[in-house]
DNA sequence: CAAAGTTGGTAAAACGATTAACCAAAAGGA
DNA sequence: TCCTTTTGGTTAATCGTTTTACCAACTTTG
């Protein structure tokens, strides 16, 4: 049976008030009563409920975080900044994943809300998130991480620069002398697709360059969605030369594309992946990424949610920049 | 200010015992008051507190899991299908990277059984962990998953079958006529680790070859760790013709450092690796890996979580078999 | 020595639900 | 008609803590 407070003052001979001072420290105790309780607590490897505490204090000391999906690595290690930095500040973490499904999302936030979690950092799954605003209204702090939307008011934001990751990239490949560029994509109607998209007319438009929306591709973002969207793109336009990925699985999945329909890369298509995921380097050949810090995100959004519960009035959009880690898939060296 | 039932009592002119029973079902309310009720509740949005709720039914429908490691793909699926199916059954999770570190492990699960959460799944960190005892004792539900130890008596367990995994890679590679066969492996003093060598040296004296542990490195799991070790390892007997490797991430590594060797894979060095990870088709050469189904014993592990839950005597020990994924670098086809 | 602090400790009211026990009124049965 | 059930609803205890307000006993201080 599991002990509580109740039992431990019974066999100490003192009211639970005096337990719970000792635990907490919140008031001084004559130190023969202190070393009994002490004692009789250890004996009993007794732990305070934190359900009662959380009732009583009306805070959990635990966050949720609500991600999108998994499977991608930029997204696991956004996850992993947030754990780091919540576990150094001494919180839970209550991690859900809605697979994409708007509907779940909405259903989690409820969920995560009614359980009552202390804040929630989301990477939500669409730009379709009005039904925040219930929450924000009375003050439940959300912090939306990586995607965002300007609809939420009252919501800090911390992303990556979207519009110069997309720059860059295509930047990059037009320096090297590409003019028909496909993209290709795992998600729409999310801000960092948006923003990419912004980033890459943006260069298009400083080499007076046409843009011309049929050189995107939108696809599954897995291996084999990669694949058939690259497929597909190349056989519209058999005049790209160059191709920016968003997504390090489908980059994956369009390279064994590519190598079956035996082009070379990058003689043949140049290719830009997103996010330095492992096998990067070892990839023949070896794929050149523009990447968003991961863990750094993770670990803003933590601090940025910190401030956000004890200041209801933070309302700040931090962005971080891209870099290029240049390797062989793009032409470089 | 967040809403309570007492508010929404107050307001329908009802006891919050009523409102309590339209919100569960628990016992029958006329339609008239129902509706009003129902109205109310809507008007507000309002959720029941759950901290309350579990407060006094003294459960939580929340699970732990803890595991060891993240980055790993083997790990990120195992949680990904201890989620969907936790999701299924309608509980929380509640997940805690612990980064192999063995007090912190012990700290989150005090953690998570203070919160009250309703049992836990862990990855054990290592071999050490008598201290799950204190635990299983007082039939807290604790399911050991793909790391686990006899120690802990109580606990049921879903594993993989690791010794026939470290069997079928190697004796794959025997029939290829492999004599000396190298091992790279990540973590020491783990079941997974113990078992897959326990399976190699019996595919071993099964060609009657003899055995000698200097044909093993540890090293870390990450890329470099992978390079690292399999640098020492061909350095130290360049004897070796082939190369089993037990994750994702060291296998991506050897194979850069088995380029810079200048060495040919599968000819000079052939190699299996432990996991379908996504990148395995794309490597050059592709590589052949034996795999366990981390989706499958994610599952599984929920569903022996809730029979543990409703059956503390349960105790049974799941183990699923491995199968290979021939590619080129095992020298196949 | 009396008045004024200080100190160590306790009683009891929260926190927000669930649920067992109870009760009046309506319905059913003899 | 009177007695028994059923129905719809309420009262109050309970879950395990924290924390405010209070109190007695002891110390200081003037």
């Amino acid at each position: 049976m599991k002990v509580t407070m109740k039992q431990i003052a019974k066999e100490a001979n003192v009211s639970v008030a005096t337990v719970s001072h000792v635990i907490n420290g919140t008031k001084h105790i004559t130190e023969d009563k202190y070393n009994k309780i002490m004692q009789i607590i250890h004996k009993y490897n007794y732990k305070p409920n934190s359900t009662a505490k959380n009732l009583r204090q009306q805070k959990t000391k635990t966050a949720g975080m609500v991600v999108s999906s998994f499977p991608d690595s930029f997204i696991t290690e956004m996850v992993y900044g947030v754990e780091e930095r919540a576990r150094e500040m001494g919180y839970n973490l209550l991690l859900v994943n809605t697979n994409e499904d708007k509907n779940y999302e909405e259903e989690t936030i409820n969920l995560l809300h009614s359980k009552m979690v202390d804040g929630i950092i989301l990477s939500p799954t669409s730009n379709d998130i009005e039904y925040l605003n219930a929450f924000t209204d009375e003050d439940f702090p959300i912090v939306l991480v990586n995607r965002y939307n300007n609809i939420v008011q009252h919501a800090p934001k911390v992303t990556g620069d979207n519009v110069q990751t997309g720059y860059d990239a295509t930047m990059h490949l037009l320096q090297h002398g590409h003019k028909k560029i496909g993209m290709i994509y795992g998600v729409s109607n999310v801000s960092t697709t948006d923003e990419r998209i912004e980033g890459y007319k943006k260069a298009l438009q400083q080499y007076n360059l046409p843009f011309n929306d049929s050189y995107f591709e939108l696809g599954h973002a897995t291996v084999s969605g990669g694949a058939a969207a690259a497929k597909s793109l190349l056989s519209r336009h058999s005049d790209i030369t160059a191709l920016f990925i968003q997504n390090d699985l489908m980059t994956i999945g369009a390279i064994s594309q590519i190598k079956d329909l035996l082009l070379k890369i990058p003689d043949d298509i140049a290719l830009i992946g997103f996010g330095d995921f492992a096998s990067s380097s070892i990839i023949d050949p070896p794929v050149t990424n523009i990447v968003l810090p991961p863990d750094t995100i993770g670990k803003t959004a933590f601090d940025v949610l910190l401030n956000k519960i004890n200041n209801p009035d933070y309302t700040k959009h931090i962005e971080l920049p891209p870099s290029l880690i240049t390797r062989q898939s793009c032409g470089c060296k």
